[in-house]
DNA sequence: AAATATTTTTAGATTTGTCTAAAATTATAA
DNA sequence: TTATAATTTTAGACAAATCTAAAAATATTT
């Protein structure tokens, strides 16, 4: 049974792991976890000891099978709440994360298996994240940046890779949602800024939205 | 803020309260909290720092009107989960306590307050006991112990005193739940246990089954 | 009223999770 | 390739929550 912390530390080396076939540095958990690099240390010797990662002085964490298995039940916990939240009580979509962030350590697997049905067995989070099922088995969903994009096609916006407070309600403000679809007009080379129309209007979005916008081809 | 160890002391505390008008012994919140009368005494000077409680040494503990409010947020937030959990996710009487014992703890009042909502106000959890509302009032309802009925009337069952799982358990074999209605047809003075007319049978129920139903004349 | 028993508090440890400061190691640059 | 910089680990401290053992205070019996 493990402990709140070392249950958002190793969802962070999950995360980390995600984009990095180095070993993951004491630093870059640091950084995610919002703590010194001692405290890491400190922590790596405790999910080491428990088998959730592996470790050499020095060389990096590596998250190992039973750690991923850990890591994903942790993150269905927390994207199942998220689609509660949204869905049930009516929260907004950036209003969602910390509340998540305690309800995933709730520890009951009738409760989230319970909760997974009730909701009918959602696929995704209200940011598009895909929600890894009982056995953890993550399903796939084709999606694309926006900088990706081929002009004169047609995307429907099916999540965001940056789920801060300040994004979602940027996207919020231009009425982009999950589910809002629109035609690529222009790639502007000088700025890599995007040209969308949507709901019959123009929408230039800088290439800092644009790379953290998930779409699909329709 | 408190801890979750606060909160869970402070909870006991406030229960044991509501029957005890001399201060609330060391002793007493030991037994309740399943740990040492040491442990207890170092967390009576946690809660006295914080204005929770009041307590002079060896002379018992006293809650104060904050602790009362306090407390009483805490048991609303446990009731509601409990109501969720068995009117929304279909869990037995039996089963919530543990699951609420952690989700009493989630910090967010918007959360509560759209779960309150989401559940239709609801004035009791699944075992007859009042949720207070967001200001901490706490509904009152007519109830009585079956031991205190008068024969040849009828009552309804509006909740449980001991809400452990082997009596919610021997209520489900017996039939018996929340709404059920029965006719009382004799107190057995040398047992004080109860018989009653239900569902066209009668069934004897012992003193310290009777003890533990609440009913209301209906 | 003194002796005994019970309750409560204190003293000192332990575990978890954090910190700062310093040492050890690795990476980068002159 | 040595000097400098950055990263990582260790050492030692602290707060929270718990424990055991012993001391202090209160309650109960002879
Ligand atoms: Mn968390
Ligand atoms: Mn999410
Ligand atoms: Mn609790
Ligand atoms: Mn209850």
């Amino acid at each position: 049974m493990l402990t709140h912390a070392e249950e958002n530390y190793l969802k962070v080396i999950y995360h980390l792991s995600q984009t990095e076939d180095q070993g993951i540095s004491t630093n870059a958990i640091a950084q995610k976890i919002d703590t010194k690099a001692s405290s890491v240390t400190d922590m790596i010797k405790k999910l080491k000891e428990k088998d959730l990662i592996t470790h050499e002085k020095y060389q990096g964490v590596f998250i190992t099978q039973l750690g991923m298995y850990t890591a994903k039940m942790i993150i269905r916990k927390h994207r199942l709440w998220e689609v509660f939240l949204v869905d049930k009580l009516h929260f907004n979509w950036d209003e969602v994360h910390d509340v998540a962030e305690e309800l995933e350590h709730i520890k009951s697997e009738k409760l989230i298996n319970a909760l997974d049905a009730f909701l009918g067995f959602p696929k995704e989070d209200p940011h598009g994240d895909p929600i890894p099922n009982a056995k953890g088995e993550i399903p796939y969903r084709e999606k694309e940046l926006l900088t990706e994009t081929e002009e004169n096609n047609n995307y429907m916006c099916v999540g965001v890779k940056d789920t801060s407070v300040a994004f979602l309600q940027y996207l919020d403000r231009q009425k982009i949602a999950l589910g809002s679809t629109f035609m690529v007009l222009k790639h502007e080379n000088f700025d890599h800024s995007v040209t969308i129309l949507f709901q019959e209007n123009e929408l230039t979005l800088s290439k800092v939205v644009a790379q953290n916008l998930f779409v699909k081809k329709i």
